[in-house]
DNA sequence: CGCTTTTGACCAGCGC
DNA sequence: GCGCTGGTCAAAAGCG
């Protein structure tokens, strides 16, 4: 059973390289909504970084994607969440009603105290978009694992350009 | 009632 | 050969 499982991951793991976008975003919240539901299903502390990291997955009929948020170790005010896979269904689930946009801080203001500062919590789904349709050559990105991430905390630029330092154009491709 | 969350333990891969 | 880390799973409890 769990062999069977192990392998699966085992074979993800040694096979292909599952997409991987890190985003960094400076919250006091890893909640952050970004129109999907997770579960937190582990957390486990890192040597790199004094505070431990926290493991989402997508709480979705077939949706394998997972999330893993953690915090840097010198900016505890900047969360680095990295998603892998990619969604198979669109955003729904949502309590709000508003997925179409997202201008209106209010309406996440209102469940969690979130910080101002924050650029667009659907950022992720713009990015997969951009992603999408840049997917030609794939630049092996540098990231051993938790480390490699100089630059991008050295600069908390509120540039969203800034943010999208990482990403991994494997072509996953569902079908 | 359902869903979520939390902790512990186990395993696998890799390095030296 | 051994150790270490990282990652996931499992179960249980609590809450709305």
């Amino acid at each position: 059973m769990r062999a069977d499982e192990k392998k699966e991951k085992k074979q993800a793991q040694k096979r292909i390289r599952q997409p991987r976008f890190a985003f960094m975003t400076k919250s006091d919240v890893d909640n952050l909504e970004d129109g999907y539901r997770w579960r937190k299903y582990g957390q486990k502390a890192v040597k790199n970084s004094p505070f431990p990291r926290s493991y989402y997955r997508c709480t979705n009929s077939r949706c394998t994607v997972k999330k893993r948020v953690e915090r840097s170790s010198e900016d505890p005010s900047i969360v680095i969440t990295t998603y892998e896979g990619q969604h198979c269904h669109q955003t729904i689930g949502f309590p709000r009603g508003g997925i179409l946009t997202a201008h209106d801080p209010h309406n996440f203001t209102s469940h969690h105290h979130l910080p101002p500062p924050l650029p667009n919590p659907y950022y992720y789904q713009e990015l997969l978009h951009q992603l999408h349709r840049d997917n030609t050559s794939s630049p092996q990105l540098p990231q051993s694992t938790t480390e490699a991430r100089p630059a991008a905390v050295s600069s908390i630029n509120p540039s969203e350009e800034g943010l999208l330092g990482d990403i991994v154009p494997q072509t996953m491709r569902n079908p």
